[in-house]
DNA sequence: ACGAATTTGACATGATGATGTGATTGACAA
DNA sequence: TTGTCAATCACATCATCATGTCAAATTCGT
């Protein structure tokens, strides 16, 4: 028979000196049960068949080999209907967190925070609650707030140029669109991308989807 | 002369024994210093002329007499530009927590949290982060999360394949992370594109990023 | 065991994208 | 008046993408 007033807790990491800290930080705390681990989503699946305890609660590393941890939210849901995920990581930009969020985690959590407020999170997920990482919490609200956008001081036809190009544009759709040389949108997007330091037309529209600039 | 070290923090709250306690409790804290009270948003904003010192954080009711809580935010807003506001109430319910961040809240608290909490909160704010109530935080995901999943018709591998591109990959890092060919991702997308009906990475990764796949 | 769907792969070609160097013009500020 | 900055355009070059055609190996359901 469970103990229903422990928490059943997961935990998904493939770093050895992380996963060895949370068990042990964890094996102390008898309100707190490790029931299940795993170095990477496909692992963890996979060896879940011969368990037969429900986790109430999953630690999830973001960076795991294979399937990453943002994308096994999804098939970790499936698999425990209910659990709540959080998930545990050094990635603290907007396209992760509102990524996670999307896809049912409802804590987020840097991976420097002490274990002792690790465990609080897990317990104030556990009871229905949700945790998150000052910092991330802050881009969280930053998502509602009507955002006096003072980013990424883009100019006006930088904007423009952009806005087309995000809606599927090639250069020349967008050349002919303001009327200019594809010369010129060649030589605004090369602008941009080093303002914005990136490299891709990926990433331009990520950010620009994540309301980055 | 201020000592920026001591963060400088406003009180509007119209119950004086939830006043009073706030203030003992700040004035045992040095890191704290307590610059203005009011009663109500108008006592606090036509009081806060003859004040020379600018508060860094705002603690602020809802129910108050005349303007709301959450109405206030914006002229508070406007007389601190970049004040961070703590809201401090019992309303949990989904509709003022929303209004109030959309307002410009940067945090959200039950009035039932510690003292103690409180204090953290207001010098996580301080420092650029944000603090919710975890009930509250739970809320806030959940916006997030209720996405009705309409799974397209696109296979496992089609999937995995989308999910890097839109992660800003070219083929070739395609073809690397999933140990195949470059002519695979080639002929993967083709068929991709094919089913969606599209015919540009920038398309794709529109409708991924709208829930459209 | 058969056929359909999936996954894998090769080869080819024209279009588009990423990046560099460099130049001209007009606007606005020091 | 002299800069700086935004916007415009011209080459140039290599990488990546979009698309086509064809085909072998694999998985899976009936």
């Amino acid at each position: 028979m469970i103990d229903l007033t422990v928490i059943q807790v997961a935990i998904i990491e493939d770093e050895r000196v992380v996963l060895d800290s949370l068990m042990a930080f964890m094996g102390k705390d008898p309100s707190i049960n490790v029931v299940h681990t795993g170095y990477s989503i496909e692992d963890f699946l996979s060896s879940a068949k011969g368990k037969k305890t429900t986790p109430n609660v999953i630690l999830l590393d973001v960076n795991l080999p294979g399937i990453s941890g943002i994308d096994g939210i999804a098939p970790l849901k499936k698999q425990y209907p209910g659990v709540n995920i959080v998930i545990l990581t050094t990635f603290e930009d907007s396209d992760h967190i509102f990524r996670a969020l999307k896809a049912g985690a409802c804590s987020y959590i840097s991976k420097q925070t002490s274990l002792l407020l690790i465990g609080e999170a897990i317990k104030i997920v556990a009871k229905g609650g949700a945790y998150m990482s000052p910092a991330i919490a802050r881009k969280i609200v930053g998502y509602f707030a009507p955002e006096k956008k003072k980013p990424k001081n883009l100019t006006e036809r930088q904007n423009e140029i952009v806005a087309l190009i995000v809606e599927g544009k090639s250069y020349k759709m967008v050349a002919d669109s303001l009327c200019v040389s594809i010369d010129t949108v060649r030589s605004h997007i090369k602008n941009i991308y080093r303002q914005l330091e990136i490299n891709s037309k990926a990433e331009l529209i990520r950010k620009s989807y994540n309301g980055e600039l």
